[in-house]
DNA sequence: CTTGACCCCGTACTTGAGTACGGAAGTAAG
DNA sequence: CTTACTTCCGTACTCAAGTACGGGGTCAAG
């Protein structure tokens, strides 16, 4: 029969949009294969789940977080459910570098705080050497 | 008697090293308004203090938790003492941005030991939804 | 059945952040 | 003084991560 079974799922243009990236993006991401490259039920047109959307917004937050796209291909892969003793020592050196991550942002957070208060109380001069944040060596 | 004045502070080889970037890294950062260009006391060398030291690791480790260098100029330019308004303004903003990315990564560290764990008793498919740990609502 | 909005694909261009290169000059050890 | 290592500087190249472009196909509305 072939009837144009249920459109079900949204299109690229609808992806991109509630993710809020380029069309473009997506595609990029699809070439090299961040992102699954959906089954076409209907036509030419592929539609997109909304895990497809979760996916993306993950990368893009990731990002932001200093991953490259590479290491965000890693942790989605950390999902495969195989190959358990891999796995976990890779989930533990990313934890550890999670860690690292959090305590350095909690020093930036509690510099900028000081930074806030020295500002609201008005006083003269109200530089934040926030460099020291950063200061201590590294883990 | 213009004699060859105490030759304080190190030269860009050894602040590379110690700060473990490449000598042109330092010289890029330099020639964008990154780092400041030191006195050259001495001679056509150029000397670098701890300071400047400091503010390359600032710079690397800021650049980490996914700061581009724009941004990490606008966070060095906090420490200007000067313009409390508008100081105040961006740290708040950028306070509001640190405390979203420690929350991103809060929940990326839950999932990677949910993982670690799932791994260390041997339970079969040690699967890990990570992307799960960031699909909430962006604030 | 045309029009306008959207999709497909491949290729080329751009931007941010370095890296590499090559020749001249400073400096330290032998 | 010579040799070997750095530094200086400008320019050119690279790589990741997109962005833009152009030509063609689809599809729903008018």
């Amino acid at each position: 029969m072939l009837r144009p079974v249920t459109r079900s799922g949204i299109t690229i243009g609808q992806l991109a949009q509630a993710a809020e990236v380029n069309v473009e993006t997506v595609r990029y991401y699809q070439r090299i294969g961040l992102l699954p490259l959906p089954r076409r039920d209907y036509g030419s047109i592929r539609r997109y789940s909304a895990d497809d959307l979760k996916r993306v917004r993950f990368i893009r937050r990731a990002q932001a977080l200093g991953f490259s796209l590479d290491e965000v291909a890693l942790l989605l892969g950390l999902s495969d459910g195989r190959h358990c003793a891999e796995t976990k020592a890779l989930a533990e050196k990313k934890l550890a570098l999670v860690e690292a991550k959090i305590s350095d942002l909690a020093a930036m957070r509690e510099s900028l705080k000081g930074l806030v208060a020295k500002c609201s109380k008005g006083s003269r001069g109200c530089g934040c050497p926030i460099i020291d944040a950063l200061a201590d060596d590294v883990g």
